[in-house]
DNA sequence: GCCATTTCGTATAACGTTATCCGTAAACCG
DNA sequence: CGGTTTACGGATAACGTTATACGAAATGGC
């Protein structure tokens, strides 16, 4: 032996990997290399670590391995938790990582660039395996800085060209376009878009495409003289206001579009507190068919664009460049119409 | 100089207290004072550290600080992301960190003690340097494991007795209470309560109180044979098959107390799809007061307990805990009506 | 049977901080 | 002035891992 006994137990509590070593009777780079699945390990030499750890009950310090390889640690940035869709893609994040050892860990960024900033900085800080951006707010400089640290994965954000880092997206030009096909097939004669309002910090590209794709699609059907394409602030009570004055117009609309489901939700709200039926009044289409939709009150259209399967897309696509992929890729889901009550006008 | 010059680059890209310290021209020791706001450190020193940090636009690694000291990481154990309640609370937490170093980081715990078990453990081995649990399901001898390896504070669960956390709640009972003395000055004359479901895996202590404070109430009131107390799981079609088998009933409810908000929202939607108007026929009443609840068209009665300071109070607890305070301390909240068009019947 | 591989296990130098201990110089005190 | 504090700054041993380098033993090829 070449250490004294004396040496052999821990002088904190804490069981580490140097008790393992020695409850196994083994050295601690061999208990090392069981725990990373490193090449050089006896299936007996492995069998009695791992019994070991098991009766010890231990569980790497992460913040140690973080010194010299990976934390195991997945951040992710939320632009906020109020977004109904965002849950959705989580949990598509939860079942690309389930059969890993990574944990993910969610950071608010509340929408304002500043604080995802800071939140980003605190992850690359921390030593965290790689980042995954959710609605984003973060400008393309920001955004390569960070993915010069560490692999990043951006959802929801149109960067088609970029190098430094992977984007997930469905084709909202092509969402936009459902919307207004759906309605017209429906009966309606005059859809409205309510979208994000560009003073909003930060640019939000998803609510450009489908504006876009809306657009596109009322030109296409002849509808073009009659674009109406209205922004509001993130504020419910601004989305009220603005559903309001667009129902007072002169050529007031027969259906309305909210670019996501938490406007939708609000519109429906408003056009029913002014008196109106939903749907036969007037229609009422969101984007990204979240769980409210389907709640019994509001059985709201909506166009789902699978955040399950981006999620899931997005920790693979992740996982590949923590392995060592350094090529970019870009990946696209379709949308498609979900249709429910708000838009059956049709019976 | 009792360095090599060629050891005066560090090797990797990085930035780290080495190169502060030599652009600086101090040693790595009175960075470290200057980070951690040590003892030692003169005024000029200081002010030579900081531009020195600010020039190199140096951030210390968390992971690395965590080996030794603090990691100012703050785990959030969030039951669930869904739920509109939690949202207030953080913003109470983002309240009370605003002016420290400390970050926030999210895990979810999707209700389940095992994944929440997980999460937990991940938290404590990445070195965190406290936990504040939102409606967690862990069981008490699980809570006193965690809380010996840092500092807890558990919000939404009773244990006014438990010594190794702190814990913050509002007075459910009273809440429960106020809900009864609401609904009968509004002149509903059978109120009926929809509950969590005990089959739901793990104890939700804070349901069982509203639930007591309610019977209570009906007692007082001489109606302490019309207690109606059914339960739902968490599912949101059990809760609109539980409100649609009440009103069926031979003595069917003028009034529905929902436990928590997002099962009143849910009682709402059913209880107009079953074609009763609300708030003539039938009230409707929640507990939280979260966002929706405003909404135009909820316009849903609720139970206020201060989400925002009760976020702001589990950091107080929390950070006093971490710097030094061994004791226990319970908070405790007190609830207030926030009444809304859903049981404004007197009018 | 001898040399070249391959396999398996170990020793140990990092990684970037913190916190303790120590030395020096300035300030204070009678 | 001599002696004692006090204030300031530096050297350095941890902290718990990983990964490299290396030795020994087993295996293979002819």
């Amino acid at each position: 032996m070449s250490q004294n006994s004396d040496m052999t137990t821990t002088r904190s509590g804490r069981v580490t990997i140097r008790t393992v070593a020695e409850h196994a009777g083994v050295s601690v780079a061999a208990v090392s290399k069981v725990l990373r699945n490193a090449y050089g390990v006896s299936a007996a030499l492995r069998a009695r670590v791992e019994a070991s750890i098991a009766t010890l009950n231990y569980r790497p310090n992460a913040a140690a391995r973080g010194m010299r390889g990976q934390t195991y640690t997945i951040g992710v940035l939320m632009a906020d938790i109020k977004n109904p869709f965002y849950p959705q893609i989580f949990e598509g994040i939860n079942d690309g990582l389930s059969d890993t050892q990574y944990i993910p860990l969610i950071g608010l960024g509340r929408s304002i660039a500043a604080i995802e900033t800071t939140i980003v900085h605190a992850m690359v800080d921390r030593q965290m395996d790689g980042i995954i951006m959710i609605g984003q707010r973060l400008d393309t400089p920001g955004l390569v800085d960070v993915a010069r640290s560490l692999p990043v994965v951006v959802v929801a954000h149109h960067e088609p060209t970029a190098t430094a880092f992977d984007t997930i997206n469905n084709d909202d030009e092509r969402g936009g376009t459902l919307v207004v096909e759906h309605l017209l097939a429906q009966g309606y004669k005059r859809p409205a878009m309510i979208t994000l309002s560009r003073s909003d910090l930060g640019r939000v590209d998803v609510s450009d495409r489908r504006e876009a794709g809306f657009a596109r699609a009322m030109q296409a059907a002849g509808l073009g003289d009659h674009i109406h394409i209205v922004a509001a602030e993130a504020e419910l009570v601004d989305v009220t206001a603005t559903v309001r004055a667009l129902l007072e117009n002169p050529d007031p609309p027969d259906a309305i579009f909210g670019w996501a489901d938490y406007y939708a939700l609000e519109v429906l709200s408003a056009v029913r507190a002014l008196g109106l039926r939903v749907p036969e009044d007037i229609g009422v289409i969101g984007y990204d068919n979240s769980e409210p939709c389907a709640f019994t009150q509001n059985d709201l259209t909506s166009i789902d664009q699978s955040g399950r399967e981006i999620g899931r897309q997005a920790v693979r696509l992740l996982l590949e460049r923590i392995n060592g992929r350094t090529t970019a890729e870009h990946f696209t889901t379709t949308p498609e119409v979900c249709a429910r009550g708000s838009t059956s006008r049709q019976a």
